[in-house]
RNA sequence: GCCCGGAUGGCGAAACUGGCAGACGCAACGGACUUAAAAUCCGUUGUCCCGCAAGGGACGUGCGGGUUCGAUCCCCGCUCCGGGCACCA
């Protein structure tokens, strides 16, 4: 008999594969299916954490392509990115060749691993025939007000002359150099996110069924919508104002003074000429310099300083005073809070440090509050006291009442405010599609005219690592001749950060071989939205949400009639190794190229859906792999040593069946139809290949009392071995088509799944638990559907249960037909 | 400090809608085959107690309460672990 070799199999299969085109989208006349796995970064060799996203896809790929749907399973590059120029200035290699070089390795990890891409949609974010469209689609953002410029705080490292990412800042200090990191104010390019805020948030509901709840909460929370009102406070003896915004317009009359962000643009002006100047300066100088991570620490200590200066409560007249605080943040609202120490714990705990004056205006219900007396502010509901005309009202109903009144008064309004901020895009980095723009002294900022796109990356670029982006060092990139005047002009040298491509990615997939349009309006109409997108849980928030963002906006140009792009979302669990997640600076990586030459691609695969459900966490197990690949073997031991029998059986006549094989019959339909449930709907593959194996361990057991198989036996066995082959073929798609060539079946990848016969698949008989005050005390078998009154007539007569039962009273008799019995007695 | 997850045998896990807790796999132990080992095959395996045995009982899903005939699952209050964070007015 033939032995197993995964390496022969597995080479012969890809090969027959590729020959047949197998896997090309639009083969099948079938529904579409977009299958979409986040795309990796080509650093240059997969790791675990591919692996395990990969398997999860194709498992779900191949299993759609066996329903019948046409597939849409499409691989590429996010090429574009900061490791390939910081192995430019450590190896001296250009990063267009070091992630070209990269591509070409991965991708043929990713083809000895046998999943089913259709190549020849590949797409590498890196290349013009890719970034000229985004370059297209920003000029477009820009002429409708989407995209725009301002200025903007960057890490700045002064040593080595350039910006540094978060990431590249190690406890405010240059990752390189050790300098420490400064906040510099540059002119940047964002995208307009926030006037999509609404409908990002809206949008959510709709994707209720199919995303995760936490996702969708962790969106929720990041747009952080607040409701409430914009209250403006003048400034005493000054023509200055203050506006706050707060989502407690029902505290007005509780404010006692007004907290401004250090960085707010009042500041300056308050304390001109006023003795407080000094100190208020060294505290914003203090406060500016902490880095964020510093500022925004556990525990924080709120701290604040008087400005001198004075503000006008709108509807009482009192004068309060201006202090600037730590904690108000420069970038949400609009920079500045009236503070409520009754009913604002951060404001509480502020004044008691600062003895500030506190004033009760919501009393709940009970003892009336006593300001000296709180220990916390009271955030509850409680109707208005000490509020002039709204006395005596409810907080909730007051909240509108005084905003309305500030209205008409022109003091305020009602305002809604999001968390969300607009999208910086610039990075001053050489990696990246570059920016379409020009600056002309005469003209000012001017789009590079649709004809000169791309503007395409030089090459002849020196990577050092020092002076910043070497864009803005290469005089031949950036000068350049204004498109309206034609006089000297300068290019944009900032290029767009990386999640520029990946917003639309999955767009491009749809007609990759278009060269005059992104795509082909048609193509992305039959295939969006994508129908079931998998990736990893730290992408909850940036890369879903800035694709959201790019969908919307590029309907809104006419591009798409999409409103979202993914309709259903797995988020899978991190692969983790001794208790840690697999990184190479802990030393517990896994290397997935010595694994296939082990073991196959087969048991890696495997081994990957059948150690935990995809969105949980993957404990990684040497142990596990060998027990996935002594399994892979039983299979292929177990068909091969019947494969003569099953091959000369015929159809099974159901008539024909003795008890026993009958029994075997109906597990193999069984174990079939929870397949299909586990494989494509719940994508719980372990509990597919608990099942398979279950299955397989009882047909083993048969065959070892049977000893040889004939006649009936032998056609049950060839469906049963039949049906494991399509149960298993979208998690080891090259062992079970090997199987299935010996067992003279049609390619898998050309088949049908089979459908189950529910007759054969029906128990007859159940073994249905009796409890007695819910403990189990005795089992009773009978026919499925047995009625209430029998089977509670069965249930007392079991001899244990009578044990029980006996001298008790029945208080109570619970029957679940099917399920279970209860007797629930006293005494 | 806030937000989001999680916790089930020696280990990874299962129990899908409130109905037999621990399927399946790993590890361990015993046996068969072998000169021997590996591989393979067969069997045992939550903890504790009673029993020579067949068998039976108690306990058990991080901890403490609650709802229910019945809770790994629902509710309240905690502990610990992991991830995220932007003191959000």
């Amino acid at each position: 008999m033939r032995e197993y070799t995964p390496s022969s199999i597995e080479s012969k299969w890809q090969a027959e594969w590729a020959r047949r085109e197998a896997f090309r989208a639009g083969r099948a006349d079938g529904q579409k299916y977009y299958l979409l796995e986040m795309f990796p970064y080509p650093s240059g060799r997969i790791h675990m954490g591919h692996v395990r996203n990969y398997s999860i896809g194709d498992a779900i790929a191949r299993f759609r392509r066996l329903q019948g749907f046409d597939v849409l399973h499409p691989m590429g590059w996010d090429a574009f990115g900061m490791p390939a120029e910081n192995a430019a200035i450590k190896h001296k290699v250009h990063p267009a060749k070091w992630t070209r070089e990269n591509i070409a390795y991965m991708r043929e990890q990713l083809q000895k691993m046998g999943f089913s891409y259709d190549w020849k949609r590949e797409v590498a974010t890196c290349f013009p025939e890719y970034y000229r469209w985004e370059q297209k689609f920003f000029i477009e953002l820009y002429r409708k007000g989407l995209a725009y410029k301002r200025m903007s705080v960057v890490n700045w490292c002064p040593a080595c002359m350039t910006v540094l990412a978060n990431e590249q800042v190690e406890q405010g200090l240059c990752w390189r150099c050790d300098t420490p990191v400064e906040a510099k104010e540059l002119e940047q390019w964002f995208l307009k996110i926030t006037a999509y805020a609404e409908e990002l948030l809206a949008d959510l509901d709709k994707l209720a069924d199919g995303w995760p709840e936490r996702v969708l909460t962790m969106q929720r929370n990041w747009i952080g919508k607040s409701v409430g009102a914009e209250i403006r406070f003048d400034v005493a003896d000054s023509d200055e104002s203050i506006t706050v915004f707060t989502t407690r317009p029902d505290t007005l009359f509780g404010a006692t003074f007004v907290s401004l962000a250090p960085e707010h643009k009042l500041v300056e002006k308050l304390i001109a000429g006023r003795p407080e100047a000094a100190a208020v300066q060294a505290f914003v100088a203090r406060v500016k310099a902490m880095d964020k991570i510093e500022r925004t620490a556990e525990g924080g200590e709120k701290e604040g300083v008087f400005t001198g200066a004075w503000a006008v409560h709108p509807l009482d007249g009192r004068r309060i005073p201006i202090w600037v605080a730590n904690f108000v943040l420069a970038e949400y609202g609009t920079g500045a809070v009236m503070a409520v120490p009754t009913h604002d714990q951060r404001d509480f705990e502020f004044s008691a440090k600062y003895g500030l004056d506190r004033i009760v205006v919501v009393q709940p219900e009970g003892e009336p509050l006593e300001p000296a007396a709180m220990k916390q502010a009271w955030d509850g509901p409680g109707t208005l006291v000490r509020s002039g005309a709204f006395d005596g009202m409810p907080g909730d109903e007051a909240k509108w009442a005084i905003a309305a009144e500030l209205e008409k008064q022109g003091k305020g309004k009602k305002s809604i405010t999001y968390r969300l901020r607009d999208w910086g895009i610039s990075r001053q980095r050489y990696w990246g599609a570059p920016i379409p723009m020009i600056y002309c002294a005469k003209c000012g900022v001017v789009p590079v005219p649709e004809d000169q796109l791309p503007v395409t990356l030089p090459e002849d670029v020196e990577f050092t690592g020092e002076g910043g982006n070497p864009l803005a060092r290469n005089r031949s990139f950036y000068e350049t001749a204004c498109p309206t005047c034609a006089g000297p002009a300068r290019r944009e040298t900032d290029t767009m950060d990386t999640f520029m491509e990946s917003s639309w990615y999955f767009l491009r997939y749809c007609s990759v071989d278009e060269s005059q349009a992104p795509f082909k309006r048609e193509d992305v109409d039959r295939w969006m939205p994508v129908d079931q997108y998998i990736g990893g849980i730290e992408h909850a928030v940036l890369h879903l949400l800035y694709s959201r963002f790019y969908t919307k906006a590029l309907r809104d140009l006419g591009y798409i009639g999409a409103d979202e792009p993914f309709a259903r979302l797995l988020t899978q669990g991190m692969v983790i190794k001794d208790g840690a997640k697999m990184s190479k600076s802990k030393g517990n990586v896994v290397d997935p190229d010595e694994l296939i030459g082990k073991y196959g691609a087969d048991t890696a695969r495997m081994f990957s859906l059948f150690a935990a459900p995809p969105e949980k966490d993957l404990d990684w197990s040497d142990r596990g792999v060998e027990g996935a690949h002594r399994f892979l073997n039983r299979l292929w031991n177990t068909i091969m040593t019947h494969r003569d029998a099953v091959l000369s059986a015929g159809p099974v006549q159901a008539a024909e069946l003795d008890e026993g094989l009958k029994t075997i019959r109906r597990q193999v339909h069984k174990t079939l139809q929870k397949a299909a449930v586990d494989i494509g709907e719940r994508f719980h593959f372990n509990t597919a290949i608990a099942a398979v194996m279950e299955l397989l361990n009882a047909l083993t057991d048969d065959l070892n009392r049977r000893g040889s198989l004939t006649g009936t036996a032998a056609a049950v066995y060839r469906e049963a071995f039949t049906f494991l082959l399509f149960m298993l073929n979208p998690i080891v798609p090259h062992v079970t088509e090997e199987l299935s060539a010996e067992l003279g079946m049609a390619p898998l990848c050309d088949s049908r799944w089979p459908a189950a016969d529910a007759e054969a698949a029906r128990d007859e008989a159940l073994e249905i638990p009796v409890q007695v005050n819910g403990k189990l005390r005795g089992k009773i078998t009978v026919p499925v559907g047995t009625g209430r009154d029998a089977l509670i007539a069965l249930a007392q007569a079991e001899p244990t249960v009578r044990g029980w039962v006996e001298g008790k009273d029945v208080v109570k008799i619970v029957a679940v037909p099917d399920r279970l019995v209860n007797i629930v007695v006293k005494g």
